[in-house]
RNA sequence: GUGGGUGUAGCUCAGUUGGUUAGAGCGCCAGGUUGUGGUCCUGGAGGUCGAGGGUUCGAGACCCUCCACUCACCCCA
């Protein structure tokens, strides 16, 4: 058999791990500057568990077989619904509960650009409150991890699933069937264009006469500013008690997340509907400007009746969620984001056999320093050596010859400029140090 | 899952109507240069032509099946 990775997983060498590696950790440190800190669960649930909260489409998707002692089990879909199983499990955790968790999820879809069927997701999630200023954390924690990671150019896309009900009620379309195929329809208008839209509704959807279509039309196009377009949909949905509570609401987290961070990257969509079917209130999804082909790179949404269906009692909850694999791939394909293929920041040279004593007494040292260094793993040809710290992008390399051990000395070469010190290693860690990785 | 496209060296790709020993550029390794990488010169290694089967005197090329990648649909992080 050859060897190979299945279908739709992946390697990670070392430079895409190391860009990973570094938005993960920027990731982290903005949950938990907001005081949110880490839980993990299994991979694997109870397959009962996890049926009925993905849709039927989703519910196609999971990993699902009998284990070694016949128990019916599943990977993990996402990491909301583990989230659900987990305060049901302990019922002693500090209301509202904030909690992240970095882990990976399987979905067993068609792969495609930007999509696996292993992926990690950075999820953060506040439980026990239902209030716009839940609401509004997620959007600013969003903003905050992708200005963390750099990504200035993305539209976050709001949305609220009482405005998608008023318009279904208002429009006269039955709950259920014909409401999924209505939301999927208008997930597509941006995708398909208006003339084709209105031909596809026209066609599944009779019921919606001339003066519903202009009336739809005018909601979801409704687009500017947050704060205009929930004006628009005041006129628009207003009358419906559902669109009414949503407009107010949503009015409600943009205050919080204009005072908070930005409202510029904001779009108050009507169009976007999320398949997760576990959503109530809220619901958002980011696209990246460069490539909206990716899809959304950070969703979520609040899901107020998800938890009680574990925990017996109503807690009402709201999270956002990262997929950092489709945001590491999409950045590496526009090119913005550097990528090394070690840590290390400089190579000590081995001189010789019987100099190797001073190579490893220097790294030591370096090291001592918290200056990541690597050594020559043999008295090679000085040619190869430094090669080879070339090759690694190593950018600086240190060489303690005879003559420099004598003197107590090394040489510090800096790869970029080809210039060349001979110095202690107190001034030698003092000049990488200033040089510094480049890339932080 | 459905439909289309593409699979030739580590990478990007040539390879004529089926015809001898499958090529290039880049990269890699070695030497030119026994205390120093990047430029230059010389040499070298590296291919079950995605896999299996079929047609043929003869297949990288044609046919079938499978696998992988990719685009669209679908869905989503």
């Amino acid at each position: 058999m050859r060897p190979q990775a299945l279908r739709g997983f992946r390697d990670y060498l070392p430079e895409e791990m190391l860009a990973k590696d570094r938005m993960l950790d920027a990731v982290r440190s903005v949950f938990e500057s907001y005081g949110y800190p880490p839980v993990a669960t299994p991979a694997l649930e109870y397959a009962e568990l996890l049926l009925g909260k993905y849709g039927e489409e989703g519910e196609m998707l999971l990993y699902r077989f009998l284990d070694n002692g016949e128990r019916d089990v599943a990977m993990r879909y996402d990491l909301t619904v583990p989230l659900a199983r987990l305060i049901a499990s302990h019922g002693s955790l500090i209301m509202p509960f904030r909690r992240y968790q970095i882990a990976p999820v399987w979905r067993a879809e068609k792969p495609a650009k930007g999509r696996f069927r292993e992926f990690v997701q950075c999820d953060v999630d506040l439980v026990g409150v239902n209030d716009a200023s839940a609401d509004a954390e997620m959007l600013l924690i969003g903003q905050d991890v992708l200005r963390a990671l750099d990504v200035e150019k993305y539209r976050l896309r709001v949305n609220h699933r009482g405005i998608l009900r008023a318009m279904t009620r208002i429009l006269g379309i039955a709950d259920g069937a014909e409401e999924g195929a209505f939301l999927r329809l208008l997930d597509k208008l941006e995708k398909i264009g208006e003339e084709k839209f209105r031909g596809a509704l026209a066609k599944d959807f009779p019921q919606i006469d001339a003066a519903g279509t202009e009336r739809l039309l005018a909601i979801v196009s409704s687009g500017g500013a947050p704060a205009e377009t929930l004006a628009s949909l005041e006129v628009l949905l207003g009358s419906d008690p559902d669109g009414a509570l949503a407009i107010e609401r949503l009015r409600q987290t943009m205050e919080r997340v204009s005072a908070g961070g930005r409202l510029d990257t904001i779009v108050i969509d009507p169009s976007i509907a999320r398949g997760l079917s576990y959503y109530t209130g809220i619901i958002y999804e980011t696209f990246l400007e460069a490539l909206p082909e990716y899809g959304s790179v950070m969703s979520g949404g609040r899901y107020d009746g998800l938890v009680g269906m574990f925990a017996g009692r109503d807690l009402p909850a709201v999270g956002i969620s990262l997929g950092v694999d489709r945001l590491l791939s999409a950045l590496l394909e526009i090119g913005s984001f550097e990528s090394l293929s070690t840590p290390a920041e400089v190579l000590v040279v081995q001189f010789s056999e019987q100099g190797s004593a001073d190579a490893f007494r220097l790294a030591a040292q370096f090291r001592e320093a918290g200056v990541a260094t690597v050594i020559y793993p043999e008295a090679a040809k000085l040619k190869k050596q430094f090669q080879n710290a070339h090759n690694l992008g190593i950018p600086f390399t240190a060489v303690v010859g005879e003559s420099e051990a004598s003197r107590g000395t090394l040489q510090l070469k800096h790869m970029a400029s080809g210039e060349q010190v001979e110095v202690d290693v107190a001034a030698a860690v003092a000049r990488i140090r200033r040089a510094g990785r480049g890339t932080e």
